[in-house]
DNA sequence: TGATTACCGAGTGATTTAGTAGGTAATTAC
DNA sequence: GTAATTACCTACTAAATCACTCGGTAATCA
């Protein structure tokens, strides 16, 4: 799993498709506009996300974008993972030989938080994100976004 | 939160760290040679952790390095943090003027998700994944890494 | 036919990544 | 003392990535 600035560029951009997209396509220059992302840039990420049909382009005039399928339907590790290509980061995979020693704990160590995180990324969907904020809006007290986020965080 | 291969590589670092440092400092020397990380590059990361006081130094022959605090007390974002500087993304900061178009809805979205992943990973210590494998290792049956992950995860 | 929009590829400066090289400072063993 | 060992520090660098510009082509609508 990997998080950088060009995943949350194509998370922001996919919020705004799920939002402003209720009614009919959003152009990539709407986007641009809304979120103060060169318009040539969102055509490389959208270019990926069609790829894996979290997104469906309408050409003409009055055309635009449309989500590829339902909000509820997108995870976040879904749009991630189009845009910033899963690296395997332990060169040894679990199967070749750093055998046993410190080094592959360590790797397995990796891995399975790395998968955590992925399956973490996985169960947040775009209509949670949007839901959750109306639900917020509409008087709720709780933060309604902690999910795991509980006593111990005095981490910072 | 920013999450690279920078940070993969300090957690992967720590996580050696904390796995081999019961009894004595370990070296970069062996770290590098452990984790297959070049020893300069280690040098970087742990000058940016020694600045958070996530580990503590010790020169001259016999020395090497200790985990700054117990394992316990150190946080995967801790780590992350020390060597991946956060950068704020939204340029608004939810204070400037894109005054409560779609913009700022997106912006306000994305900030309440990436709290959530931040705390995520501020819940889990490096002693929790030392303690979680050596938990696998006993024969246990569950995941022991599933905190969060349950039913809806076919999303991939 | 012309405007609009998605779609496509080449190129680019800035930044980040992961590393080399070449030191100095502190500590230990002899 | 002297030598070895280790942390600690600065400067530099090839490669990759980031975010963007430019200049198109293809489909669709008025």
């Amino acid at each position: 799993m990997r998080l950088s600035t060009k995943g949350r560029y194509a998370v922001t951009a996919m919020l705004d498709l799920a939002i402003n997209g209720k009614n009919g396509p959003v152009t990539l220059a709407e986007i641009s506009e809304n979120q103060g992302i060169s318009l040539s840039y969102l055509e490389q990420l959208f270019a990926a996300l069609r790829g894996k049909d979290l997104v469906r382009g309408v050409r003409g005039p009055g055309g635009g974008y449309y989500l590829g399928k339902s909000a509820d339907e997108i995870s976040i590790a879904n749009i991630i993972c189009a845009v910033d290509e899963w690296v395997e980061f332990t060169r040894c995979g679990g199967r070749q030989n750093c055998s046993g020693g410190a080094r592959c704990l360590t790797h397995t160590l990796w891995d399975d938080l790395s998968t955590e995180i992925f399956n973490f990324l996985a169960n947040i969907t775009l209509g949670d994100l949007v839901k959750r904020n109306l639900g917020k809006k509409t008087g709720q007290e709780d933060n309604p976004l902690s999910v795991v986020a509980d006593s111990r965080s005095e981490a910072a």
